[in-house]
DNA sequence: CTTTTAAAAAGTGCATGCACTTTTATGGTT
DNA sequence: AACCATAAAAGTGCATGCACTTTTTAAAAG
């Protein structure tokens, strides 16, 4: 639990949105875990700074849904239920889906080739713990761009805000045994974009995170 | 602009929550229009309070979306291009869709009875400036318990925002030709859901939603 | 009269203080 | 050991101070 502030003098970014991002981390990567406590103050000397900058961070991260805090208590981690993540799935299979959609007409060839490629040279590799890293950045990296593609910047944050709110999940719920069978979905999808065929695009992606669903929420038993 | 906070003592709430709700009231009431600027020091001291509770209350209304904010500049609120109209209204018709879906099989009949009684109140009243106001009441109403009904508390919670992101030109846009459409339309989504038909619902609620796209999109020429 | 510029005013970001609330630690009682 | 009361420690909500940045003002120059 080592990760420091990185202070840089006459820097352009806020304090509070560093502090932010650092905590963010933390809760993804699972080093921060639903239930635990974080307190401003303590949080403030821990990182050397003081509590103005930590509360607004928190403020950011409670809005972002991550924690909850009631008056004049600390702040918890927030709890996912099985209902919560299954429900978060079904918003993400609408939004994705409809960014699928509206990218199958708009994307470029380019990026196109490029995720086909890194889905390809994923599919050639060797599973080992490295991959795993590979394979998360890629999966991001292939939702991403879809989201973008779809010309819609509502459409864009809003799939990127739910997709972060289960990601914290990702750590213990991936099997090895899921890995190839989403690689083949992300290929359908590809498929579908390439025939520049939106319902196809939809479809396929929303079978694709229908499938991511039915895992996490499985091993998910509150 | 005379809207004053109410400082009970020994109160439960927050001075930055009260704010935050004033400031809403303010944007999406049109006393406050895109572009204003909401000076953080002069708010505090308009309000009688510190700048810490204004601080909050500012910093949240940027997360909803509402203000922008660079670094060391005052917020200001959000010009929304017609662009980003249409997108909300995209979303809309997916989320509010999808609710109306689920809300099919488990909407209670006393709120669905409830409902009815109110678009039928408001059909035979004679449509002056009160009526207006019973208008707005209503349809935020109708939308709330549509989203509620869907079982998902997360699908909620994103209607409700997507709701009020655009609630701001209500005021300018509404037209009286537009309001008996509207609720006739109401009417085809309580009809379905009363027949416990989740596509039938959907799709009533999408055309719903789509008409008010039209209309608003139209009015909002950049 | 418009443009430039420099000083004054006002603003934000972060630090800190204080009152009041919650949490934790402590010691006696059963 | 488990339970309660209570004092100490730590925490939050809001107020305020200060350094530095932006905005406004007003005077000087063209």
């Amino acid at each position: 639990m080592s990760t420091t502030l990185q202070i840089d003098e006459n820097d352009q970014v806020r304090l509070s949105d560093k502090i932010h991002q650092l905590l963010l981390e933390r809760i993804l990567s699972g080093a921060m875990q639903a239930g635990d406590i974080v307190a401003e103050k303590k949080l403030a000397l821990e990182l050397g700074v003081s509590r103005s900058p930590v509360h607004d961070a928190l403020r950011d991260l409670i809005k972002d849904g991550f924690l909850q805090q009631a008056k004049n208590r600390r702040p918890v981690v927030c709890r996912l239920s099985s209902a919560d993540v299954f429900d978060i799935f079904e918003i993400r299979i609408l939004l994705e889906g409809e960014a699928s959609y509206k990218a199958a007409t708009r994307m470029d060839r380019v990026t196109l080739a490029e995720l086909r490629k890194g889905a390809n040279f994923l599919f050639e590799t060797e599973k080992d713990q490295a991959w795993l890293e590979h394979w998360a950045q890629y999966d991001d990296h292939f939702h991403l761009c879809i989201a973008k593609a779809s010309g819609s910047k509502r459409l864009m944050q809003d799939i990127i805000r739910h997709r972060l709110s289960h990601r914290a999940l990702n750590i213990q719920a991936e099997s090895p045994y899921s890995f190839s069978n989403s690689l083949q979905e992300h290929m359908a999808v590809l498929d579908a974009l390439d025939n520049r065929d939106p319902s196809q695009a939809r479809t396929a992606m929303q079978n694709h995170i229908r499938e991511s669903q039915a895992l996490f929420v499985n091993k998910f038993s509150d």
